[in-house]
DNA sequence: CCAATCCTTTGACCTAAATCAAAAAGTGAA
DNA sequence: TTCACTTTTTGATTTAGGTCAAAGGATTGG
């Protein structure tokens, strides 16, 4: 799956994506533990193999607001804080048991520098991101709290019915009280 | 300027540097020009070296949506359509006049092929996009209407004042009127 | 299998900001 | 300098969605 979303981005030979995905290693992870708290530089970018990941961070009164959701077969980092190792502002967890295949940054600049098509990888995979990201601003700002559902459903269709409704409430910008209602009001 | 700003992602040397800028043409453009169109693929990235330029984009009831703003010394680009030659949802325009370098689509793929470091820079540069998109996303959501005036006040100072107000509030996600009645009690 | 905890739903009420409308202030071209 | 046009301000009213409170449901570990 990892080796698709390389080859998907440029195309590498079989020997160096072998290369590449050696520097990965394999991770199981258990609901809820935490990848990296907040103020920490994170040391590690993470590919969802199985799961799902979501990044948080906490308003001053204590309450979690979601900002990203990352399904099977998406990269996931707290993507300022590894890209330029600064202290993260989120909390990265998974909200299911997971599998995931996880490169550190030493590795990766090691693989960027004997690699040219790798930093060029890197670059379309962030430009990507960036996209993603866009995409859900435009979303979010000026629209009504049905239509940032409906986003949200067309975004991450299966993700939208494994996570907690507080979560995806908090991540489209709304209380779980409305989220609910929503719902409510969406089968009839 | 702009060569500062290359200078400040990555240590280029003094020729290098001169080959780079070679590859960029100075342009002087007049108020309210737009320089790409929703729909089209934008081949040019922009560097502001002064006045300010804009992104926004139409909702469908035809009103205008401010996406972004780009002060001088920064780059301006409808980003996902001009690193993936897409379609660009965006328009981009400048509202004062302005003078910025531009670079084609091609010119920069030549010097990518040319500089390694350059494939970094501009690496590093969407990092950066991705990292101010960010800010944006966590300062909109779940803020009050003052709170994200507040935002634009330490994001961007200058613009503040010399944006029409109209842009501003479409920018910040709020009507008009509400941006015009914040400040009227700022200043007391 | 049951208690304890967590998650979701429902209801009543309230408030920040939107909408609608119109006046006032600014800007610019002839 | 004036007229037409655009932008900003102000006021009155409405409403989407937030807050608070409590009751149901669903999980989980002992």
């Amino acid at each position: 799956m990892i080796a698709a979303y390389f080859q998907n981005l440029l195309p590498f030979t079989a020997t160096e994506l072998k290369d590449i995905l050696a520097h990965f290693e394999k991770e199981h992870i258990k609901k809820n533990q935490i990848l990296i708290r907040e103020g920490h530089v994170s040391n590690k970018l993470y590919f969802v193999e199985k799961g799902i990941g979501r990044s948080y961070y906490l308003k001053k009164d204590g309450k979690e607001v979601t900002q990203w959701f990352f399904g099977a077969g998406n990269f996931m980092a707290s993507a300022d804080s590894f890209f330029q190792q600064t202290p993260s502002f989120y909390y990265l967890e998974v909200i299911e048991d997971s599998i995931v295949y996880t490169i550190t940054k030493e590795n990766l600049e090691l693989l960027i520098t004997k690699y040219r098509k790798m930093e060029t990888a890197i670059r379309l995979l962030t430009i990507e991101i960036l996209s993603k990201f866009v995409h859900k601003l435009n979303a979010i700002q000026f629209q009504t709290a049905r239509e940032r559902y409906d986003y949200m459903l067309t975004e991450f269709p299966d993700i939208s019915y494994r996570a907690p409704l507080g979560q995806i409430a908090s991540y489209l910008g709304m209380t779980q009280e409305t989220l609910s209602r929503l719902r409510r009001s969406e089968l009839s």
